[in-house]
DNA sequence: ACCGAGGTCGACATCGATGTCATAATTGCG
DNA sequence: CGCAATTATGACATCGATGTCGACCTCGGT
């Protein structure tokens, strides 16, 4: 009897071991040499002789050992990892899908994890991904310190870093260009003459947001206003959180008669809460997303697609034996205005 | 001189070969078998040899070959394959979501390719899946047929298929209650009075789609309705395609009065017609997203995570052994009221 | 001083493929 | 017909780790 029988009394799978190249030579009565070198369609192979070999593969269903093959050819798989934040946020979604259809045409394979944006995760993942001997890591980092990197870049797997750059390292990075987003959006909004602006950020330890934090701060002083101060809201992290937040707000007395949300997650927050208001501040918010035409939401708009396509292609070139200092790479926005961002403020406001 | 120059010109990287654990050894004047010992915290190390090889594996910068190590273990990976049309789909990346949680408490790693919705490069990424090893793959399935993989599952690699069952396979599935999910959107949009309900469907070929265009008809049928019939469109396939159809459909005489949607990416089509239109007609989506509760948009919700980890469970029974015939969860849907489907008829409509 | 137990460590085979090189069979051509 | 070139094939080493097994050393007990 060969069906063992577990401990829960259910039979186990036959345990039939997939076939090895051997044996599928056997069968063919060839050697193990030869059968390889007929399934790669190697030359000098007898038609005949193929032809045997390959019907006794199809007949024991045999498939390849990638493993082994990838172990004797260099210990270096066709797998580029990436390690990013959540990919049910579509911007990390919109990244992975410009970067997986740039190696695609390399033949190269994305494989994906997620940190949840926790650092000893993170840590755990790109030990993982290394000792996977990727050809290359793309990495959205949540961490703090990457120095102990560096003694892997210098020996051939290339790092690329997206949206927030590295600390203590020296690797390529694809950034946004936050602060200038920030600025334009807090310009807009000036503009249109708001003084009273609210400032609603994520964590203020990451650094996209300090430069969208930034960039606001930045075109407020040189416009001279100082009114907003009493309106900055940080390390505002979720949905719900931005909501709270920016019910607030507008319960106090002045109100801010403006809104400015620096990321995706903050803007569906802050449309909750404005969902019902008779009189809702002007909204701008950082990321665009696939309703902001409906709703008419302004944005500050930047191409996510892209910025994985420029981070892919940055790893391309390292893998192609390109070396030379990190370069970094800027993408740059815009504001698309849809309506909410060019309400003006009450008269007497 | 060490640098190679590739054909383009390029200069190539230094190629320092990884440290091999050979060379730790080496470096650390201990046989090969005890630098693996001191590296795995096997016992029966002494402490001064173990802390000799460690400091040589810093020195080194090594890092374990996870390909060499699989190889000797049995050639079986930690890996665990998910093939799906395309994660920036919100609906594909709450699945990945929900299975990367369950898989990673198990200590297994997903890695996810697109498919784009093409059947070929599907049987493609299938067979890099199989050749790498994975323990257990996870299909959205796309092709038409997939008794190729027969003679795989006995073998002991466990497929499982979401959102649509396989064709000429008898496999593991998890399913959305599509039909019940339209039956219950039919009989929300029928008790308010609508009579004149309009279906867009994507594209009639896929299963999911079929079990909700089916669950509509009968739905209208059992409320003796065939005032439908001529507002039927299926296969429309992207927002914009979705945007132009409700167009055309509100342009007819008599329009109808009631809108059907059966994805999410046709019913953000269906809002974007919508958009200025004075008088819209009712509407519900099939598929929940972010924004509905902001917009007030009705939908047959269902729990995409929930699907994730129901197929994880799936595949991880099989990994652990378990045999039996091939299951199949049913996920279920249930109606959010939220405004847009609740608006009724004109009167004298 | 002897013996057995247990702790340390290393030599060697092994996982499943591919690369190198040698050899046998066949062909080409003067 | 004979010799070189080419084709077809196989034996064996190899990639980098882990598993098996046996050798040696150190103790403690008698």
């Amino acid at each position: 009897m060969s069906a063992a029988r577990s401990a829960d009394g259910t039979v186990d799978a036959p345990a039939e071991r997939r076939p090895t190249l051997t044996q599928v030579a056997a069968l063919a009565g060839v050697s193990l040499k030869t059968a390889s070198r007929a399934l790669n369609s190697e030359p000098n192979v007898a038609e005949a002789t193929g032809r045997r070999v390959r019907d006794a593969a199809d007949h024991l269903g045999y498939r390849l050992n990638g493993i082994a093959r990838e172990l004797r050819r260099g210990a270096t798989s066709a797998l580029v990892g990436l390690i990013s934040g959540d990919l049910t946020n579509p911007f990390y979604s919109a990244v992975a899908s410009g970067i997986e259809r740039e190696l695609r045409q390399h033949g190269l394979q994305l494989v994906t994890a997620n940190n949840d944006e926790d650092a000893e995760l993170e840590h755990a993942l790109i030990d993982a991904f290394l000792e996977r001997r990727v050809r290359a890591l793309l990495v959205v980092p949540s961490a703090d310190r990457h120095a102990y990197l560096a003694i892997e870049g210098s020996r051939g797997v290339p790092f690329v870093f997206l949206d927030r750059p590295p600390v203590g390292l020296d690797a390529d990075v694809v950034v946004i260009d936050n602060a200038g987003g920030a600025r334009a959006a807090a310009e807009h909004l000036l503009t249109r003459g708001h003084r009273r602006i609210a400032l609603v950020a994520d964590l203020a330890r990451m650094v996209p947001q300090r430069g969208r934090i930034e960039g606001f701060q930045q075109a407020m002083r040189a416009a001279g206003n100082d009114e907003w101060e009493p309106f900055l809201r940080t390390d505002v992290h979720d949905v719900s959180g931005a909501e709270r937040t920016v019910r607030e707000l507008l319960a106090l007395d002045p109100a801010p008669t403006a809104l400015f949300t620096t990321n995706n997650r903050l803007t569906t927050g802050a449309l909750r809460a404005l969902k019902e208001h008779a009189d809702p501040p002007a909204l701008i918010g950082f990321d665009d997303f696939d309703l902001a035409e409906v709703i008419g939401t302004t944005v500050v708009a930047h191409d996510a697609v892209a910025m994985g396509r420029e981070a892919a292609r940055l790893a391309l070139e390292r893998i192609g034996g390109h070396s030379g200092p990190a370069r970094s790479i800027v993408i740059s926005t815009s504001v698309i205005a849809r309506g909410s961002g060019e309400r003006t403020p009450r008269t007497g406001d």
